[in-house]
RNA sequence: GCCGAGAUGGCGGAAUUGGUAGACGCACGGGACUCAAAAUCCCGCGGUAGUAAUACUGUGAGGGUUCGAUUCCCUCUCUCGGCACCA
């Protein structure tokens, strides 16, 4: 009988939908796994190989606790609100809620014919206004919270999507979506204060299992950084119109140790002082300078090289000595960032450096970097006789060790370092003609290397190339020399030319100029955020309407809780204008007055889709609760998410997002959890054959309904698990794809062999079947399906070389299997007359003896070299292991001549001669 | 520039408390079956030398530690991903 993938499918798809066996029983006593991926945007492209390979993971890792005795939830949902159809919508005018409706439609039936093991009865979509009346109540919450707040602000606009973007989603200036280049707009808009949560979204980070990475990037993207606020006064001289005799520039800086090399302020052109601060004899040359930024685009402005900035004619005092800076404008320093002003120390911050070189400001350097403890000698000098040499020394050496090659590690106390320099200039360089000393001074991007009386900065590999060349002239060859850059830190220097704190540690002298500046009240220690507030009013129409009122006088108000869901109306023009299509609909501000005095229109932007998809992992606790947002027991119950499964694309914005509502929604008491998603995963990008990304421009898209017709969907399943680790991208084999049909034909056809009547198993079947569900087993709970699915391959490689093998091991395999290939299994498991499911079995577990019982080959090495190999039984001694062992080798080794022997139990016996 | 991940046959990849490198699959070569093709089955398959047994060599490059290194340490090169004037 042929393996015909097609009609098993459809039979056990039918079979299954009648059952109802993927369907969540909330009343269950079983322990509960919340298994998740990340829902989808239901686009007209349809389903991609890149969901399937996601989907199929959470699938056979479903199918596994679920065997394991877990209640498993594992829902599916759509991310329906969003931009590409209501531009579809503007292009053809077709309703974005028909067409979203459609690819709904056609990713279930695909995703329903990949054997996914879904319950539909928990199904949402975030368009739904069963859905989004509860996107609106959060809204209020946070609101109510203090968490939601409408500011005036410069926002970042695509003039081509014609909206506002977060700043998550502008990439390069550009819109993440359409790639126009994004312009600045000042506008009135939602934000949610996110930035309440910085330090708990950092810390939560700790408890969570997700890849290292992926924490990585959203400590990143929060960027804590700790230093001081320092206040900078206004000097009075000059026709500036201060307010009052006490106006202070404030700055913000990590390193307020190096304010005596402090030799201007920088602010933002958008800063409030500017129009303060300014000289009249100034006035035309700053305006014209601000006028000019305000002509740039985020864009320009982030890839021009060159800094461009102003003079004020204004100056400040710095506070701790009382000089005065002069301060200046200039469009490198970021008006949203923390202060948007700046003391600029040229001597120790690269960019400062550039800014005064090219206005020649004074440079002062403040901070006295440590001495490289690195040495270089030529190569042919012994280590021995350099380690003799420099404990030669007169002063007091900490540690001399080797570290590599002819680099030599020597430790001596900070104050003692300019004596080294010394000992290296007078001493070791006169004594070894052909090495050179190197260390780092104040800049800590210049490292200098002393060669005798030649003195050689080195910025560069350029510059290293120099520095041989010159060596080479000594006429040592290049392969002698053994030089390395290396970049010493001025954090790890000792202050100099800065009055009392001169000759302290840069820590000391950190922590001693923050109590001064407390205590004589000009500063203070803060912690400075690069996260900010999240903006999420959008100007566009297929979103969630925020819910808010304005009166006649432009005041707002919330709506009530028992009005929700402010509903999406349907009489609009979907033309992006720059305002919301909203505005158009006449239904939309139809408002009852009797309820909202003075009402006269509602907000007309709408939420940011990710406002959406933020929170739905918790509405699949409670999917179909019309009067709550979710009832507090079920999402106790069933939450927070066991394991989530998405694409690393979302390791800042979403992931970032749904642990901010997390958090807010613990903080409110309804939830007992404040981390959503204990463990994640993410899956890697499926890439074309030719390495590039699949695109239809291209041609080069696989569609999975195609792989379904032509070799089945365990086939896709199993080669998208095949294809390597699943976090990592992968490129996308035609050939291989056969490789995997081909062994599922061999699982079939080795179906007929089974012998039902053979009850006694042999010692290697037994073996071999115990060491797959081990090795399954621990690949799953590992997730790596990869070599879960060779070991499939090893065992039907074995059966059919055994001919045959006895009913419990084939039962066992096909329980191994099911979560892999779900269809196949269960066809091959009716046939074998089993009359219920092969998904409501238990998994099997494997016994260790049989494993550990088994003949062990053990290696002889002689000097690290393979030599030989022989067989042993587990339980033979160690004398035994060595009599054999020397046995095999003898004809090649003397007795006497065996210094040392090791035995690694089981595994090796190695000889050193 | 900064941070992170990685580099193993013709290809995808396997092997890490340091212990037979190349599992498993694909591609390829040879053979069987067939009038023929497809499918299937058997054999081979890192490189060099050799009829062969075998020997040497080999996990991006160089060095180190070790009886033994794909695995640990140092340096370098390249590739990919994230951030990017964040004071």
């Amino acid at each position: 009988m042929p393996y015909d993938h097609a009609s098993i499918e459809q039979k056990w798809i039918k079979n299954w939908k009648d059952l109802g066996l993927y369907k969540f029983d909330e009343n269950s006593s079983k322990e509960k796994k919340y298994i998740l991926d990340m829902f989808p945007y239901p686009s007209g492209a349809g389903l991609h190989v890149g969901h399937v390979e996601g989907y199929t993971a959470t699938d056979i890792y479903s199918r596994y606790m679920r065997m394991k005795g877990f209640n498993v939830l594992h829902p599916m949902g759509w991310d329906a609100f969003g931009l590409p159809a209501e531009n579809y919508a503007v292009k053809t005018n077709i309703h974005p809620d028909i067409t979203t409706n459609e690819a709904i439609k056609t990713f279930t039936s695909q995703i329903n014919r990949l054997g996914l093991s879904y319950d539909w009865s928990r199904e949402l979509a975030t368009h739904k206004k069963e859905y989004y009346k509860w996107t609106q109540w959060l809204f209020l919450l946070l609101y109510k919270k203090g968490l939601a707040y409408k500011k005036e602000a410069l926002a970042n606009f695509c003039p081509s999507c014609q909206t506002v973007l977060a700043n998550e989603q502008v990439v390069d200036g550009k819109c993440e979506r359409c790639g126009a280049i994004v312009s600045q707009k000042l506008m009135n808009q939602w934000f949610f204060k996110i930035t309440d949560y910085a330090d708990r979204l950092i810390n939560g980070l700790d408890k969570l299992d997700w890849p290292s990475s992926t924490k990585l990037a959203q400590v990143n993207w929060i960027g804590k950084s700790t230093g001081a606020e320092l206040n900078f006064k206004v000097a009075k001289e000059g026709a500036f119109s201060l307010d009052s005799e006490d106006e202070y520039i404030k700055v913000f800086t990590t390193r307020p140790d190096t304010i005596y090399g402090c030799t201007f302020l920088v602010l933002a052109p958008e800063h409030k002082m500017v129009s303060k601060i300014v000289t009249d004899e100034k006035k035309v040359e700053v305006e014209k300078y601000l006028l000019e930024a305000k002509g740039k685009t985020e864009l320009t402005r982030t890839t021009e090289k060159d800094k461009t900035g102003v003079f004020t004619g204004g100056f400040v005092y710095n506070p701790f000595n009382e000089e005065k800076i002069p301060v200046w404008i200039s469009d490198f320093v970021i008006s949203t960032y923390a202060e948007g002003a700046l003391m600029a120390v040229p001597a120790h911050d690269e960019r400062d450096h550039e800014f005064a070189t090219k206005y020649s400001l004074p440079i002062i350097p403040v901070i006295k970097a440590r001495v490289a403890k690195y040495l270089v000698v030529e190569k042919s000098l012994k280590p021995e006789k350099v380690i003799e040499m420099l404990k030669t020394w007169t002063f007091e050496i900490k540690e001399v060790s080797k570290s590599w090659g002819n680099i030599f590690t020597v430790n001596v106390p900070v104050e003692k370092e300019p004596e080294m320099i010394n000992f290296l200039k007078d001493n070791l360089l006169e004594t070894s003609d052909d090495g050179g000393a190197w260390y780092c001074d104040s800049m800590g991007t210049t490292n200098n290397i002393l060669v005798k009386d030649k003195h050689f900065k080195i910025n560069s590999n350029k510059d290293l190339e120099d520095f041989k060349a010159y060596e080479r002239t000594k006429g040592i060859p290049e392969d002698q020399l053994d030089v390395k850059l290396k970049v010493f830190s001025d954090k790890d220097g000792i202050l100099m030319n800065s009055d009392m704190y001169s000759g302290l540690s840069v820590q000391d002298a950190f922590e001693k100029m923050l109590k001064f500046a407390d205590d004589e009240g000009f500063g203070e220690k803060k912690v400075q955020f690069r996260l900010r507030d999240w903006l999420i009013s959008r100007q566009r129409y297929w979103g969630a309407p925020i819910p808010i009122i304005y009166d006649n006088d432009g005041n707002f108000m919330p709506v009530n809780e028992a009005d929700l869901p402010v509903e999406l109306p349907t009489d609009i023009d979907f033309k992006p204008t720059g305002i919301s299509p909203l505005t158009y609909s006449k239904k939309f501000h139809e408002i009852d007055t009797s309820k909202y005095p003075n009402a006269v229109s509602r907000e007309m932007d709408t939420m940011d889709t990710f406002v959406d998809s933020s929170w739905y992992f918790l509405r699949f606790c409670d999917p179909n609760n019309s009067s709550e947002f979710g009832s507090k027991e079920k999402m106790n119950k069933f939450g927070p998410v066991d394991l989530y499964m998405g694409g690393a694309e979302h390791t800042v914005l979403h992931l970032l997002y749904a642990r901010f509502f997390t958090k807010v929604l613990f903080d409110e008491g309804l939830i007992n959890f404040d981390e959503p998603f204990l463990k994640l995963r993410h899956q890697g990008m499926i890439i074309a054959s030719d390495h590039t990304k699949m695109s239809k421009s291209k041609g080069n898209v696989i569609n999975p309904d195609e792989i379904c017709n032509t070799s089945g969907a365990d086939t896709l399943r199993m080669y998208e698990m095949f294809m390597g680790p699943l976090d990592q991208s992968k490129a996308w084999s035609v050939d291989s794809v056969k490789g995997i049909r081909r062994f599922l034909q061999r699982v079939f056809d080795f179906s007929e062999k089974i012998d039902s009547n053979t009850t006694d198993v042999s010692v290697s079947e037994n073996a071999e079947i115990n060491i797959l569900i081990k090795s399954v087993t621990e690949d799953i709970e590992a997730m790596k399906f990869n070599t879960a699915v060779s070991s499939f391959m090893k065992f039907i490689n074995f059966a059919e070389a055994e001919g045959k093998i006895c009913m419990s091991t084939w039962e066992n395999y096909l329980i191994l299997l099911a979560p892999f290939a779900p269809f196949l299994t269960e066809e091959l498991w009716e046939k074998i007359g089993k009359k219920t499911s092969i998904h409501n079995e238990l998994w099997t577990t494997h016994d260790e003896s049989i494993i550990s019982s088994r003949i062990q080959t053990i290696v002889v090495q002689v000097n690290g070299k393979k030599r030989a190999l022989f067989d042993i039984k587990p339980e033979t001694s160690e004398e035994e292991v060595y009599r054999l062992a020397f046995e095999s080798i003898k004809d090649k080794v003397k007795e006497s001549d065996v210094k040392k022997k090791f035995y690694v139990k089981g595994k090796i016996v190695s000889f050193v001669i």
